[in-house]
DNA sequence: TTGTACGCGTTATCAG
DNA sequence: CTGATAACGCGTACAA
């Protein structure tokens, strides 16, 4: 009982010693060849080569818990997503993001940590210091709405390379990726205004992120420069399902306003108030009154009627995430691009009903 | 220059050391105090409570990358994925699965590492000995097909733990979960038979993954379990763009052929190959014929019509996955669990036309 | 009940 | 060119 039973974790996971031994050589010799030789020593070619076999031979990986310790870097970068529920449906989940995430770190040779317990819900969710758990990957990459402000800044603060998804100006020094909600939410809105429409209703739900606020600073810049009304052009709805009725929509028209823009959330929740209402109300879009919506619609209603609105480029904001992320750590300087989004014609808004 | 230049990410945490020298106390009894204490030692309450309030005060976090490398093991769980395909659409790609492996993997504590270059066609994927990588994660997650035999066998030979998505038995001793599809193939079939349908043609790519086979097999039992003839009831196509034409279909209906049955894989190159040979024909399904998909559509035909076939549980898989990964990282018990496919209705079969 | 000493796997320095 | 040796921060037998 001399030794500890080693983890059956570890059984068969060979290490630099191992490698050393087979090639007849010291630990520090496999070390220096295996990384990479920074330091500009010359050795012998046969040394290196029987290195290179012997640890193939074995199937040597380095430990990227040691790696990282040892204060080197382990080409990992972490993904840590905070959406409001549980991913039933990949739509609905980052995945989208992932995807350019994914592509991009294989061009820069990084593979992922999907930090669990964050999109889903999981066990440590919510707890306290949970996300100390990304210093084990060189960078990483946060998404979604309401990522702790608190604990974020304490990473960031102390050196962390992070990237935040979306914008997140509060948090001084951290870099992130945003899609411009502000000129892609004032291009639809010039858009009704072209179409005809005097006066526009922002739907949003009662919810502070930065993507809500720029969408509604995009609609009042537009109807700003449009020269037309902004009273009582934007509505907070705490629960648009029983806020946003049909009786509600038949006294914004009676008031005159002809469109309605709805903020698209997590739970898409305003624009399938919106819809309802209009359902409900017996009237048609875009016959009746126009509408769109300020992101992409729930898997559950992509079609029938496809929403005029925009796109949110949310492979190509991975993508830019994560090549933000590798030149923090490369270069430590922080970049904040703004991507911008695709409008898409759709067809639930027309030219505005004559009075 | 006596000490290096502390890496930029680790400056300024504090360490148990320092916490237990603000608490009076030696560097284990802060550990002890803050791992919980498992091994049920005794601590003197003042001791604990100091312990806490320096660790407060400090505002001390573990580092995660430390606590790793003195337990001997990660809680990196790896996915491995070989879709033949880069992800363009995510219903494409592996993250169906990944939904269930992601819940599963927090529920067990395990966070996930993405090995890109996988299903990215990333720089290295097809690099030979680039499998070797996941030794990086306590075990490992395979999935799609044509994931290369002779480099799994090694890993699994070196004792490396690991499953693989989808039925893979001609690899000795590697644990699989797996969708069933000979069932659910039959089921199908069992369907048309009921239907009325004697004779039915099983379009399939020319690729002999299991997943294949294992449908033409649930074909072929069902067709002789319903006394029905086998004959040239099974079609490879190549290239199904070219082979699966309308006059093809034309001819197939003369021999009194009334049901058409595709596989589905990574491309949907089959089913889509028959709908257009339907259209084309000025046919109709149900109508004039009843067709039906082993599997799930891809998303960008997946209604209108929807096609009858079955559903693969994709996140039920890796959730499965997960489990029998977990068990064999504690236990060393290698479990296979066939999972059931439900059956989709759909649309596109019917009675078969009267002779 | 608390402290000492060592190991985890890697990197990095420095003397042969 | 190579081989000891010391960190890195934490867990844990074992001793006090």
């Amino acid at each position: 009982m001399t030794e500890h039973p080693p983890a059956k974790a570890r059984r068969g996971r060979p290490r630099q010693a191992e490698v050393a031994r087979l090639a007849g050589v010291s630990q520090t010799t496999v070390s220096l060849v295996l990384g990479g030789n920074k330091q500009g020593i010359v050795l012998h070619p046969d040394t290196r080569a029987r290195v290179l076999e012997a640890a193939k031979e074995l199937g040597y990986v380095p430990d990227p818990a040691a790696r990282r310790l040892a204060a080197a870097r382990n080409n990992l970068l972490g993904v840590f997503s905070f959406t409001a529920t549980f991913p039933t449906a990949v739509e609905h989940s980052y995945y989208p993001f992932l995807v350019g995430v994914e592509q991009e770190a294989a061009v820069h040779g990084y593979d992922l940590v999907l930090f669990t317990g964050s999109s889903s819900g999981g066990a440590q969710a919510g707890t306290s210091g949970a996300l100390e758990r990304v210093r084990l990957a060189d960078g990483c990459l946060f998404l979604g709405r309401h990522v702790p402000a608190d604990e974020l800044r304490r990473l960031v603060e102390h050196g962390y390379p992070a990237v935040h998804i979306g914008r997140r100006d509060e948090l001084e020094g951290l870099a992130w990726v945003g899609a411009d909600y502000v000129e892609a939410s004032a291009e639809v809105v010039r858009r009704l205004a072209e179409l005809g429409h005097r006066r526009v209703v922002l739907v949003r739900e009662d919810d502070d992120a930065p993507a809500s606020t720029d969408r509604e600073r995009g609609v009042r810049e537009a109807l700003d420069a449009a020269g037309l009304d902004a009273t009582d052009a934007v509505v907070r709805a705490a629960d648009p399902a029983t806020d946003i009725t049909a009786d509600w929509l038949r006294g914004r028209l009676t008031e005159g306003v002809t469109a309605f823009v709805a903020e698209e959330t997590d739970t898409g929740a305003a624009w399938r108030a919106l819809l309802a209402a209009v359902e409900d109300a017996g009237l048609d879009a875009p016959a009746d009154l126009s509408l769109a919506l300020l992101g992409s619609p729930p898997a559950d209603l992509a079609e029938r009627p496809e929403p005029t609105g925009f796109d949110i480029p949310r492979a190509e904001l991975g993508a830019a995430a994560v090549r933000a992320l590798t030149t923090l750590l490369a270069t430590g300087e922080t970049e904040s691009p703004l991507v911008a989004c695709a409008f898409r014609p759709g067809n639930t808004a027309g030219p505005a009903p004559a009075p």
